[in-house]
DNA sequence: TAGGCCATCTGGTCCT
DNA sequence: AGGACCAGATGGCCTA
């Protein structure tokens, strides 16, 4: 089976850093947290490394446990009984996955958001530099593509004429949007009742692809009259 | 100050 | 067993 990451390889490196988002690792403007965390994880790694064994020892040659030399080892074998120990040592495994865990987790996000910033860049905004959410990156760029595809198809009837057969290889009329699977098969990307009603609509099916009426907000390529932000 | 957005942590589930 | 993915919780920052 596939996994999924193989399908949606995760952008280069180099190419994340011509985004100026540098490696999928963690940014070095870590929160002091993320720092100690990093050190606690080394010294508890290290701890697990020198830590005691859950299990006792036994002698190379012998059966038995080698507790028979009659002295005890100064130092780790201080303190807490061997069963506190153990329960300790679990505590710490356990945390240690915890952290590891947690570490994987950032960098999958990280990886998520650059994916989202590489989106953000093929995508016009007015002005150039305004930064879309998440959620409008999306909306945004799924809206975007059905525009695109949507002039595409016009442009193809266009020029074949009404009985055009070459216009087949796009879209026809009727047919669903590109990503008509949105928000569980909606025909268009954002019909008026749903709860997309308020996301961006370049070209709703209600109107021309190349109409600027429908590059609302910060996305026309005019100046942006004033939208409430909720409604972008 | 409320609400939106975001990053991070966390525990659960699924997959290899 | 360990990693990937996911969703809920939480707290910080920003803006109207």
């Amino acid at each position: 089976m596939l996994v999924k990451a193989e399908v949606l390889a995760p952008p280069a490196e180099d190419e994340l850093l011509l985004l100026g988002l540098g490696s999928p690792a963690p940014s070095p403007s870590l929160p002091s947290s993320a720092e100690e965390e990093e050190e606690e994880e080394e010294e508890e790694e290290e701890e697990l490394r020198a830590a005691p064994p859950a299990r006792p020892v036994e002698a190379p040659g012998g059966r038995g446990l080698r507790r028979a030399e009659g002295k005890r080892r100064p130092g780790r074998s201080r303190g807490a009984p061997r069963a506190a120990r153990t329960a300790e040592t679990a505590q710490r495994i356990k945390r240690s996955r915890r952290l590891k865990a947690n570490n994987r987790e950032r960098n999958r996000m990280h990886n998520l958001n650059a994916a989202l910033d590489a989106l953000r860049d093929v995508l016009p905004t007015f002005p150039e530099d305004a930064k879309l959410t998440k959620i409008e990156t999306l909306r945004f760029a799924h809206n975007y593509i059905w525009a695109l595809t949507e002039t595409l198809r016009l442009a193809g009837a266009a020029r074949l004429g009404p009985d055009g057969a070459a216009a087949a290889a796009v879209p026809a009329e009727g047919s669903p949007s590109p990503a008509s699977s949105w928000s569980g098969g909606a025909a268009s990307p954002a019909p008026s009742a749903s709860p997309y009603a308020c996301t961006l609509s370049p070209a709703s099916p209600a109107g021309s692809a190349s109409d600027p009426e429908h590059w609302p907000g910060r996305f026309a390529p005019g100046p942006p009259p004033p939208l409430p932000r909720r409604c972008l």
